[in-house]
DNA sequence: ATGAAAGCGCTAACAA
DNA sequence: TTGTTAGCGCTTTCAT
């Protein structure tokens, strides 16, 4: 292995020199300065980041927390593939890499994340699947770790967040059922204590209030953010006795099952039940009929996530100056067939 | 932050006894290594993971390289979040923590994955979209950096591998749709030269072989490995003269594209094309008709790259006697509604 | 503009 | 059984 040692003999220079050179210090001579940069190329040397980390106190990485249980993450691979990738073009600017870092579904994601903090792996941390009281967020904050919060949460603090726009798509998507002359709307929402339910709830009822519609809790249906979430959504609603005419989800897949639901039972979506989908995604959209739902640029999210972070990190705030940025992405209306009205 | 050497101080210990009792080496007194732990746990010290590294030469950090571009990582939804599951499961044994490295969209994998190597982020690594001639192998090899690839590769060296049954997969489907009395069956096969697709072809052309069936270059469909693909692919099909009875798809989310291109032409899956899909996922077994297509665990995939890689590792190898690990995983047939015969 | 040297936190070899 | 100390690779301060 080649250690900056090996190259600065290499060269006859000293490695405070090589050093220098390297990471573009003034005080290099030009010559000089070309001729590690060469050699370094040649050689093919990387400096090792456990030295440059224990003399600097910091790692040059960005670690982004996802959860791997299917329930609790809500949320696919293509999700955060899109979003990675929006990270990394911000960080990329700054040197600095992005190592996502897997929780597994039988650990507790706090002991998890303070098992990273502890090890220094990272410099900054992005979280995600944020809950409505998060103690992730606490360990975060007493540890003084710069992070970004993907998810709102109801934990108190002054950190930054950026979330979707949950309650904006149920008021949207209740105005326009509305619009289209349904009055009985259920609303599917998560069956675990994820904050976006609670937002998403929240925005339900305030637009059922706007229109004068009664809330009526026996439209709330709770099920798994899933697949499988969705069928038996359907299986619910085909149980009840007074069915509601439209549905709103609160998760991209939900439509899935629920579409599949519905198919075995002789109905079909858009005609015997209004549905408006939740986020826009490549499965949605080969989807008989064309699912109704919001679109999302992951990428900017990503952006937005990364410029978040590092305007609350020493060392790139001033380059970033947001502030504390707390932000709801906005979300575009896709039309799709799946939610005709009833008359 | 809190040291070694504070925590040593705080117990009147030297360093030296306090690293030790930390790490379970057996020279140190019950009754001190109970104090140092107790110590440690209360104050909440965890090692700094950069000292560790430098002193002994590792990271004690596993990674897993993933592709964020869409058409070239072949994989969806949850297959990674699985894997890593179960990667994690056993590394966990170790004390080895997993971190996922996403190679971004614009930038070159080989040259990525030689940054990672460089700055010794991870001790071992797994990588994925294995390449028919795969330079990143050449580099780990050159490197001697323990690795597996995911995805067999034409790139000669004594490394392991592990893979899905491609061209199993092939041929069972091969079999089935001549059993039930096909005998133009197509082949979508990936539009990149990702190397899994090599070996689905080639899997193809032996059972077309076997059964005497003849070998038509127009039945092999080239189409990128997603949605979009599907629906191509169910559009080029639809404008063939000579259309075939059935097909069998490389990869899982191409039927997705195909059910609805056939849907919209006013055709169904199973009576107008058979359709052998490949891996069963949560998308497939919610479409309508059902698929018939293959299932594996991918907790057991990731259990067998963790340990393959583990066996490769020194210091782990001994527990792990297995070799240089080159195997297929078998997937089984899930039965659905979107195979039925022509006749 | 360059060299010499200290020291980041930790482990392991050696001494006691 | 415990204490002492060298040194992993690097950056940075201080001399020169």
């Amino acid at each position: 292995m080649t250690g900056i040692r090996q190259l600065a003999q290499h060269l006859n220079l000293s490695i405070g020199t090589v050093s220098r050179a390297l990471n573009g210090k003034p005080d290099v001579n030009d010559e000089t300065r070309r001729r590690v940069l060469d050699a370094a190329a040649a050689i093919g040397y990387v400096p090792n980041q456990a030295g440059r980390s224990l003399r600097q106190g910091n790692t040059n990485a960005i670690g982004f927390m996802i959860e791997l249980g299917a329930d609790i993450n809500g949320n696919s691979d293509t999700f955060f593939m899109g979003v990675f990738d929006g990270v990394q073009s911000v960080l990329a600017r700054h040197h600095l890499d992005l190592v996502a870092l897997p929780c597994p579904t039988d650990e507790n994601p706090s002991a998890y994340l303070q098992r990273m903090i502890g090890r220094r792996l990272v410099d900054g941390l992005i979280i995600s699947a944020t809950h409505r009281k998060d103690p992730r967020i606490d360990l975060l904050m007493g540890a003084r770790i710069p992070f970004v919060a993907l998810g709102r949460s109801e934990t108190p603090g002054d950190y930054p967040w950026l979330d979707l726009d949950f309650d904006g798509v149920a008021r949207r998507a209740i105005d326009r059922l509305v619009a289209a002359g349904h009055s009985r709307i259920a609303a599917a929402v998560p069956s675990n204590d994820i904050n976006l339910g609670f937002v998403f709830l929240d925005g339900y009822k305030a637009a059922l209030k706007r229109h004068g519609l009664p809330f009526d809790p026996g439209l709330v249906m709770r099920v798994p953010s899933s697949e499988l979430g969705g069928y038996q959504l359907g299986h619910d609603i085909l149980a009840m006795e007074n069915r509601p005419s439209a549905i709103v989800l609160h998760y991209e897949l939900l439509a899935l099952g629920l579409y599949r639901q519905l198919a075995e039972a002789g109905l079909q979506p858009g005609r015997d039940l209004a549905i408006i989908g939740f986020r826009d995604n490549p499965v949605s959209r080969y989807m008989s009929p064309r699912l109704t739902c919001f679109r999302l640029s992951l990428r900017d999210l990503g952006i937005s996530l990364a410029e978040a972070l590092l305007a609350n990190m020493p060392g790139y705030a001033d380059q970033y100056p947001l502030g504390v940025v707390r932000r709801v992405v906005p979300m575009d209306l896709v039309d799709g067939r799946s939610d005709v009205p009833p008359a």
